[in-house]
DNA sequence: ATGCTCTTGCAAATGATTTGCAATAAGGAG
DNA sequence: CTCCTTATTGCAAATCATTTGCAAGAGCAT
């Protein structure tokens, strides 16, 4: 009964047409748990004898974004987006700056925080954005500034 | 004995050498307690009388924010980034979409959960963006989708 | 199979930001 | 105060990521 988590049942479940270009950029986002750039997900399928175009694969991520199958980040120190699914349980993300793996932040460490700060400045507040970097366990160098 | 934070006095304080154009801006800065982005920067001073460059506007957005003299944050909805000062006491901003104030947050809602993230994932954290956005009491509006 | 509509490919446009280079100005040395 | 070295500026052109217009090409409900 449970649909198991295919690109395709994603695709379906939120009354997109199936296509190519969709299902090659939903299934890397799958396989890999990581933060991936428009280009990056671009050069891979290339390179990989996928045959779509650049442009293809930014409007992908932007419905993709749009409808909440993946979720858009700002990259430190680049002016790319960065893309990564979006998945049910978490709103925030860590994110290795050696290798790019994601790691989804389970809960929102902000919740009680937000309260406290509304009540303080009357702002109604309406959302947040929240990365953490660092290095995992493997990437951990002097890498640090 | 206490310098006042006139623009000039912060200058000096980073030495950075005592110029027009970074004069104007992190004056434009200092009276407004807003993010402004590179082009209102430069549209405002061009329209109230000053001659300065485009590009310069960039290039002392960009020696500020390494001197950490200003912040640089993305502005949800926009390409553009913004910049404010970088006041000490804050790593954190409170936006408001209506009007862009910003509201330094005092102290980080997150050290404590840093370190269990830290623990938990075994990650070295080195720092983290966090930006809330709402609207303040005048701006308050049926603005949110 | 048919048609309506959403998607794609392609090429060109856009928009923000950056850069090379020569001219200029700041600030320390004398 | 003047000279000198070096950082900074203006200008124009380049770059880079992303977006868009348009015509051709799928999806998929019927």
């Amino acid at each position: 009964m449970t649909d198991s988590l295919t690109a395709e049942t994603i695709i379906r479940q939120y009354n997109l047409k199936l296509t190519k270009p969709r299902m090659l950029v939903l299934n890397l986002l799958l396989s890999r748990q990581e933060v991936l750039t428009a280009d990056e997900i671009y050069e891979f399928l290339v390179r990989t004898g996928s045959s779509l175009n650049f442009s293809t694969v930014y409007r992908t991520l932007e419905t993709f974004t749009e409808k909440k199958i993946t979720e858009k980040v700002k990259m430190p120190d680049s002016r790319k987006a960065g893309f990564l699914l979006f998945t049910m349980s978490h709103t925030h993300n860590l994110i290795c700056l050696g290798c790019h793996k994601v790691i989804p932040i389970h809960g929102c460490p902000l919740k009680a925080f937000n309260e406290e700060l509304a009540a303080e400045t009357r702002f109604e507040i309406v959302g947040h954005d929240l990365t953490v970097y660092g290095y995992c366990e493997k990437c951990r160098k002097p890498h640090h500034q």
